[in-house]
DNA sequence: GTCTGGTGACCAAGCCGAGA
DNA sequence: TCTCGGCTTGGTCACCAGAC
């Protein structure tokens, strides 16, 4: 790693600073403009804005791999972020998440893509029926995630010159949930890097989903993947686990702006020409 | 060249049953 | 009754092939 290369959840945790800035541009989404409970809290891509404008990278605002690039001072490459946001239905879901618990992403989704590798590698849907080639499956599943990344930094060099380093490109999770019944929602950011564990054990749950099991704790899911239920591959790493995260943290309530009021604000003339239309109809 | 419909990939959110 | 795991469903949008 390059010494000059200072990146919050890369190579450090987030300053304070940092962190208060994240909190206040998403308590932002909460003034009637968020994605959620009728605009009132931030969605996934309104998360991944935020990403991108605290950290002055590029959101990629479509369906890339990597949904922040930012170009960290000093160096000549750029990170990639891989924004996931997840709400943990549980009450108690935000306590103890240092310990034991894990944070939720869903890394694809992509099927038919998942099918073309195996496919390639000798592997069908009746061996997945039939249970057989457990390790297979999960290995080659993984490194169709990989190919995908390092896809993602070859078409990055393309279309804007620079690198992209897949070494310090991360996975950023910002999950949210109360931490007993009745309370207020909480936030807290965690960052994981895109290699995935060694040794992972692979088993079949059922004839429709196959399952990777942690190997520092044994007994704990790290990956499901459903292929007959929409392709999805879940990955679940213990929140204690992760490199860099920030403290938990709650949105400030803005004044609730009508779309009305922000036409009125933005474009005063041409509103009260549209309210005089209006009262003349 | 433009339009249109189908497909697939992105995002989680939602539903339901089992177990505590 | 509540929580959690397992699985399904839905909204949105990019891309591509075929029709015109």
């Amino acid at each position: 790693m390059p010494p000059s290369l200072d990146v919050a959840f890369v190579t450090r945790a987030p300053t304070e600073a940092e962190e208060l800035r994240l909190a206040l541009v998403l308590s932002t989404f909460c003034d009637g403009s968020g994605m959620n409970s009728a605009g009132c809290l931030p969605g996934w891509r309104d998360v991944e804005r935020t990403v991108a404008a605290v950290f002055n990278g590029r959101g990629s605002e479509n369906k890339d791999v990597f949904d922040v690039a930012v170009s960290p001072n000093g160096v000549a490459y750029d990170v990639g972020i891989s924004v996931k946001c997840k709400n943990l239905p549980s009450s108690t879901a935000m306590t103890g998440i240092e310990t034991t618990r894990r944070v939720y992403m869903e890394l694809a989704n992509s099927p038919a893509k998942f099918w073309k590798a195996l496919g390639d590698a000798g592997l069908t849907e009746v061996d997945f029926k039939g249970q057989r080639e457990p390790e297979k499956f999960g290995g080659s599943v993984l490194d169709t995630v990989y190919s995908w990344h390092v896809a993602a930094a070859t078409a990055h060099v393309k279309n804007t010159g620079r690198a992209l380093d897949l070494e310090h490109s991360i996975y950023l999770t910002l999950s949210n949930g109360t931490r007993s019944k009745g309370t207020e929602n909480v936030y807290q950011w965690h960052s994981f890097p895109l290699r995935f564990a060694d040794d992972i054990h692979w088993e079949f749950r059922s004839p429709k989903s196959l399952r990777g099991l942690d190997p520092k704790h044994p007994s704990e899911v790290l990956f499901d993947w459903y292929p007959f239920s929409g392709g999805q591959l879940k990955y679940y790493p213990r929140a204690s686990d992760a490199p860099f995260r920030s403290k938990q943290f709650t949105l400030q309530r803005p004044p609730a702006i009508s779309l009305f009021e922000k036409a009125a604000t933005y474009f005063p003339s041409e509103w009260a020409k549209a309210q005089a239309l209006r009262d003349d109809e």
